[in-house]
DNA sequence: TACTATTTATAAGA
DNA sequence: CTCTTATAAATAGTA
């Protein structure tokens, strides 16, 4: 949201990257200041500056929050399985970024020899510059594609195993979860887990909603995916564990 | 950013509620990992849905991160004024919204009125509607514009008298406080609560940067914004406590 | 700091 | 839910 697009890594430029830390910050702050408003919900937010400088966002108040988080983790470990799905989730977002940075430096080279070409006939339905990339004709993405098809079977698998493991015993028992403020959202529930499987079916295009239920799965993910950005390498193993 | 403005306050109908829930949830979690990318700073998020579901996000984990929170706040108090610092801006800015939405109330009543004035001569260069609003020639608006600079003052002066407290006695001891990764960032340190109060000479219209330092000024700012809103009542007396 | 040109995020609608 | 579209917000680069 800018003056031009930029890639979501380490901003190196010392000073550069302090304006961005202020801004950012404020605009995550004021995010989650709205999300409490409009949606009525708790909200804490904690964040450590590269020197160890706190800086914090709660409503009602961070302590408050974190409260109910750490008790309710140790009383009520089934219901915290949740946050563990959208932990897990967050963290198959950031891995996506990375991969939209290494997709997006690979566009820029092929726009640069694209250049002449484009110039000439230009219609421009296209809304950026990488949308004239034509992700099937391009060797080096197909490859990335088909070892993001593998991971997308593998992560599903994965899924299907850990959360069997995790919450099996627990589903289908919708008491004994509603101590600390814990309890069903809306109609929903825990069986959602189970239905969260069906998400993953979108991977790696759409994350959004349901979840995992294991740290091993991010492992998975991250392997493969450093494996896809490598060139395929690995991530070839269907089932494995 | 929708198809049309919105008012940050609760979403009463439910499923819209639900729905918007999730995307911002999403939105806020996006911006947290862009920003521990880009800045390389620690983050962790933890949101509860008013079920009391929790979700949350943590680079490198939340976990980690809140034992780095909990534990630096009772080994160093001092440098954990400084979030307190930010806890307290953000208040302000959730304050700040309320306001807006009553201005922005207030515009669209006018808006109405003008209507047919504003539909000949539409030059339009105005962005937003209420852009035609004329603060200066408004009087509803303008006697709250004298109740905010009157809790511009109050502000200010309580500020510097409770950070002087607060404090007072470890201005100018550099030392002490980078036990736990707590330290100075970059060049600045705790001075910059001292120079502070500088940013309040911009309340209420630019509040990011600095702080204040105690609950206190938050009540303050509180009452006087009700005040505000209520029509100018209070907020007159300038010293007060 | 403030200012814009742009990119993102999202409220509605299908 | 999911996808699309019209708009409002956030913010990268700049003076």
């Amino acid at each position: 949201m800018g003056k031009r697009r930029i890639i979501i890594e380490k901003i190196e430029r010392n000073e550069r990257r302090q304006v961005t830390f202020c801004k950012r910050r404020k605009g995550l702050f004021q995010k989650a200041a709205d999300l409490c408003l409009l949606c009525d919900v708790k909200v804490a937010v904690v964040v450590f500056s590269p020197a160890g400088r706190p800086y914090i966002f709660g409503h009602p108040s961070v302590d408050a929050i974190l409260d109910l988080y750490l008790t309710g983790k140790n009383l009520v470990p089934d219901a915290h399985a949740n946050a563990k799905l959208s932990q897990l989730c967050n963290e198959i977002r950031t891995l996506q970024c990375e991969l939209r940075n290494e997709q997006a430096r690979w566009k820029l080279n092929c726009a640069c020899a694209e250049n002449d070409t484009a110039t000439r006939g230009g219609e421009s339905t296209l809304r950026y510059w990488w949308d004239s990339i034509d992700l099937e004709h391009c060797d080096d993405l197909l490859s990335l594609r088909n070892s993001l098809e593998k991971l997308k079977k593998n992560v599903l698998k994965r899924a299907e195993e850990l959360s069997l493991k995790a919450v099996g015993a627990d589903i289908g028992s919708t008491s004994s979860s509603s101590s600390v403020g814990y309890g069903n959202d809306d109609e929903h529930s825990i069986q959602k887990i189970e239905a969260s499987h069906d998400n993953f079916k979108h991977l790696p295009l759409h994350l959004d909603g349901g979840g995992v239920t294991h740290q091993i799965v991010t492992d998975v993910i991250k392997d493969d995916v450093k494996a896809c950005l490598c060139g395929g390498g690995r991530a070839e193993e269907d089932g494995g564990d």
